[in-house]
RNA sequence: GGAGCGUUGGUCAAGGGGUUAAGACACCUCCCUUUCACGGAGGAAUCACGGGUUCGAUUCCCGUACGCUCUACCA
């Protein structure tokens, strides 16, 4: 049956029809809602992660629903931020706005009517109320009430539906007064949540204040809108931060009044991700601090320009990064750490998931993406990789060496953007040469020996590896000097630096004639400081 | 301030009445590699505190402390 919007709805509600469809129970709808405000933090891509997971374990739908709401903070270019970030992920929701299902539409500015027939519902039934105070009368009132709130112990003080004679009430809305709805909160309730993570949880209904369920723009709360919007989409389970527990009990009124307890989804309160060193949840802020990314992708603030990087810019793997978000809060109970997104798809259960915060460890993440950095077929990467390259001004013409040269040197890389400095030299003759290391011990009879070298090297009808590294310890032997001495001038020559790979296989992927020239430069540089 | 949630090494964590309290990251030592990494072996390091219940509590209960989240016409 399908939703009717509007104008068509509230001439139902008018004419007492029931607002109700069947809740399909036999399916699973798992809905990640994030506000389009900004990037996606950490804790935000690994919500949406455990949605998907849940969702794609029990063979359920993953939604994405936009909570554009708050025009005053809207940041345009965030929503298409959104999407493409969980792209990247691999998180592919089955409903969204740019692939709308059947429960659209898919932003909750383009459901505002819903909203509002609800709360005006919740009115006429008792369970709201329409408050006219200013802003700045509650101001006041939180001014000169230390602990304030709009509840029941203050509410009958306010300027509202509740204590205002009828006619006041009606000349307020014939002056188009502003005005918002508020939830009527019961007196003396206790208020009962199945958190899935959590277990049984009771709130008092008395501490909970009367929230503003429509604004005075019309636009809808979040309050309202989550209940609304997991109700007619069809939801049935809720994963969210841990911050939502405290209005929950919220929450858990509206479906009560609304759409009845035994139609509420199943909720789970995720926990925090915190901040690596000091206390708090983590923040765009204590990122940058620490000097680790937050983002998932680079996000450029459209209004400030100001630009943060992200972990796929940093040189991150989409599967490590996620693999490292999974194991955040959760894990199988034995000792691997390892997943790809199928196998978290299998293996993932909410009742394992922790309940306390995480603190965040950039170390650790590193080494997530150096796990699979080495379980990744260089193959797959390379052109990824050769982007970097090219952004550093160093050009890859054979496809094959490159991938070879990758595979060489991928143990020793952490991040995607080591391989540019663990590999530059392979493409692009060494900027400088550390002379300095062996000048110290350089000898005429050293001096010889590569001379020679150049020469059998030149002479050798295959160059491969086995052929590079026996002719040289057979001349090392024959000049009766320890190869030790001699690996270590070879490497500068070839590489500029101390440290890579064995210098053989450097010198194999080089290939003949450029290693030879290496050798000769660095030869005649050599002469000249002796 | 109030409410809610939480607390196993520095960090992520397994374990849910009897364990030498797993494992990983980071750290330290050694081995391997005539380099640097990778890899291997080992080391140091933990049940927040106080009361119960129990023959026995890291595990169950109650307090306390500490931390976090919320306390907006933001989500």
């Amino acid at each position: 049956m399908p939703v009717k919007l509007g104008k068509e709805r509230l001439h139902d509600l008018i004419n007492g029809n029931q607002l109700f469809l069947p809740r399909m129970n036999d399916k699973i709808r798992v809905r990640f809602a994030p506000s389009p405000t900004g990037g996606l933090h950490l804790g935000g891509v690994r919500t949406a992660l455990y949605n998907y997971l849940f969702a794609r374990q029990q063979g359920g739908q993953f939604i994405l629903r936009i909570e554009d709401t708050d025009q005053t903070r809207y940041v345009p270019g965030a929503e298409q931020y959104i999407l493409d970030t969980l792209a990247w992920c691999g998180i592919e929701p089955d409903e969204s706005p740019e692939k709308p299902g059947a429960y659209g539409p898919y932003r909750q500015t383009e459901r505002k009517e819903n909203y509002l027939l609800y709360a005006e519902k919740l009115v006429k039934e008792g369970y709201a109320y329409y408050a006219f105070d200013t802003p700045e009368e509650l101001e006041q009132k939180r001014k000169e009430i230390p602990d304030f709130q709009y509840n029941i112990s203050h509410r009958a003080a306010m300027r509202n539906s509740l204590t205002m004679p009828a006619d006041e009430v009606t000349k307020a809305f014939a002056d188009h007064t502003p005005y918002v709805i508020r939830l009527k909160v019961p007196e003396g309730e206790t208020i009962e949540l199945d958190d899935m993570i959590r277990g049984k949880l009771q709130f008092q209904s008395n501490q909970a204040d009367d929230k503003v369920l429509l604004k005075k723009d019309g636009m809808p709360t979040y309050h309202l809108a989550v209940v609304v919007d997991d109700y007619l989409m069809q939801i049935s389970h809720v994963f969210r931060g841990e911050e939502w527990l405290p209005s929950a009990p919220v929450h858990v009124l509206l479906w009560k009044y609304l759409f009845g307890l035994e139609n509420m989804p199943q909720w789970a309160h995720l926990p925090l991700i915190l901040k690596p060193e000091g206390n708090g949840k983590l923040s765009k802020r204590a990122a940058a601090q620490s000097g680790f990314p937050i983002f998932a992708m680079n996000w450029t603030d459209p209004q400030t320009k100001e630009l943060t990087q992200g972990f796929r810019e940093r040189g991150f793997l989409p599967e490590a990064f996620i693999n490292m978000l999974a194991l955040l809060g959760w894990n199988n109970g034995t000792e691997q750490e390892i997943f790809s997104l199928p196998e978290l798809v299998a293996q993932f259960s909410i009742a394992r998931v922790h309940k306390a915060g995480a603190r965040f460890d950039y170390e650790k993440a590193k080494w997530f993406n150096h796990e699979w950095l080495k379980k990744t077929a260089m193959s797959t990467i390379a052109p990824e990789i050769k982007n970097l390259f090219e952004a550093k001004g160093i050009t890859v013409e054979d496809k094959a060496t490159f991938i070879e040269v990758l595979e060489l040197v991928k143990d020793r890389c952490t991040l995607l953007t080591d391989f540019v400095e663990q590999a530059h030299y392979f493409f692009q003759r060494p900027l400088q040469y550390d002379i300095a290391a062996i000048a110290s011990k350089w000898t005429i009879e050293k001096n010889n020996f590569f001379i020679e070298l150049i020469r059998s090297y030149s002479l050798l009808p295959y160059w491969e590896l086995p052929d590079l590294e026996n002719t040289f310890r057979e001349m090392a032997a024959a000049h009766a000097i320890k190869i030790g001495e001699l690996l270590l001038p070879l490497r500068i020559m070839l590489v500029g630096g101390k440290s890579g790979p064995g210098v053989f296989h450097i010198a194999a992927l080089l290939g003949k004639e450029e290693t030879l020239e290496r050798i000769n430069l660095n030869l005649s540089t050599l002469s000249k400081t002796q």
